[in-house]
RNA sequence: GGUGCCAUAGCUCAGUUGGUAGAGCAAAGGACUGAAAAUCCUUGUGUCACUGGUUCGAUUCCCGUUGGCACCA
């Protein structure tokens, strides 16, 4: 019935997930599919730890630098994509399997469970609603969805704009609500999922953390940074280490603040992806040490095991 | 050495015309269905630098001490 085997190896961002995945593919001789929104730009591989030339090169990854920021991408066209890849992968492998590596909750999701289907939306639906926050203030959006999606009203944090205005594009370009289409059903999917979460204790992972950052500038993150400044408008580069960098070179921020700043803030973000990782039952926890690719392979089943 | 300014939450700072104080960030917790390293919510936090004085009452006013900053020498 299962037509491979997908073994997710994911956790908080630091942790040590890119190396532990390559020498879990390395020795099923599989590839990789990257699940990191940041990641899969191009012009960003410093500030997102994007696996390095070296690292390519040992396991054949997918989803990693494919992208410019100016390209508009999603969690469901990920999805989508890393679906249609899939099998292709399990062909490909001997033991019918692939690894997927990431830290992006959302995308680690989209995979796993799916997202529900939903209309792409336009740019002029998009245009649209933009143009009716900027007249008429928030206070028209929520207008216009008390008519079209009162439901979602009910559920809504009235506070979260972004969400706001997303299920009113929703609504317009499906013609239907948002409520409607979100069935919080999980997809059937027909290959066996193994999902590892990497942790280890919080301080440990702060200090990674730490040390991480100073690697990054040490290895050029300013520069990277530089040469994406003039599109700091787009959305791919709202991201830490970046909004950072940017602050520095307005002027509004010394270097050496910016730096502390990208600390704190990825240590920010790797609590967040803590919190939703620590709701999801499936996921099988190990702390990263020179066995673990072999305790995940044990996990993954006995086929798998050495 | 002189003069002026400053000292309040872990950090940056606001404030109290005298009745023991509040923002942002951090922290802790939470949400999350096509932008998710995004976006949003909840909750603390204090010898108000130290000493003395005035006062029913001082973090607030006054004297001094210490530390910092600026200008003058």
């Amino acid at each position: 019935m299962t037509e491979g085997t997908l073994i997710v190896i994911t956790g908080p961002t630091g942790v040590g997930k890119t190396a532990t995945a390559i020498e879990v593919a390395r020795r099923l001789e599989c590839e990789i599919i990257s699940a990191d929104s940041r990641q899969i730009f191009k012009e960003i591989p410093i500030g997102t730890a994007a696996p390095s030339a070296e690292e390519l090169q040992a396991v054949r990854h997918h989803f990693v630098g494919i992208k410019s920021v100016a390209d508009y991408y999603s969690a469901a066209q990920f999805e989508q994509e890393a679906i249609d890849l899939l099998p292709q992968l399990f062909d490909r492998s001997p033991r019918r399997c692939a690894v997927m590596c990431g830290g992006s909750m959302m995308y680690v999701d989209a995979v796993c469970r799916g997202i529900d289907p939903m209309p792409t939306i336009s740019p002029e639906v998009r245009q649209r609603v933009m143009q009716l926050r900027d007249e008429c203030g928030i206070k028209a959006i929520v207008a216009q969805l008390e008519l079209l999606d009162p439901d979602y009203l009910k559920i809504a944090d009235p506070a979260n704009h972004k969400r706001l205005l997303h299920a009113l594009e929703v609504c317009y370009q499906a013609r239907r609500p948002y409520t409607e289409l979100r069935t919080g059903q999980a997809k059937q999917r027909t290959f066996k999922i193994v999902k590892i979460g990497l942790a280890l204790p919080r301080e440990e992972l702060f200090a990674r953390i730490n040390r991480r950052v100073d690697a990054m500038v040490e290895a050029g993150l300013e520069h990277e940074a530089r040469a994406v400044y003039p599109l700091r408008h787009l959305n791919a580069l709202n991201t830490v280490g970046f909004k950072e960098m940017f602050a520095y070179f307005d002027g509004t921020m010394d270097r050496s603040t910016a730096i502390e700043r990208i600390k704190k803030h990825t240590r920010v973000y790797a609590k967040q992806q803590l919190r939703w990782f620590a709701k999801d039952p499936d996921m099988a926890w190990l702390s990263p040490a020179a066995d673990t690719p072999s305790q995940i392979l044990e996990r993954a089943g006995d086929d798998f095991g050495e």
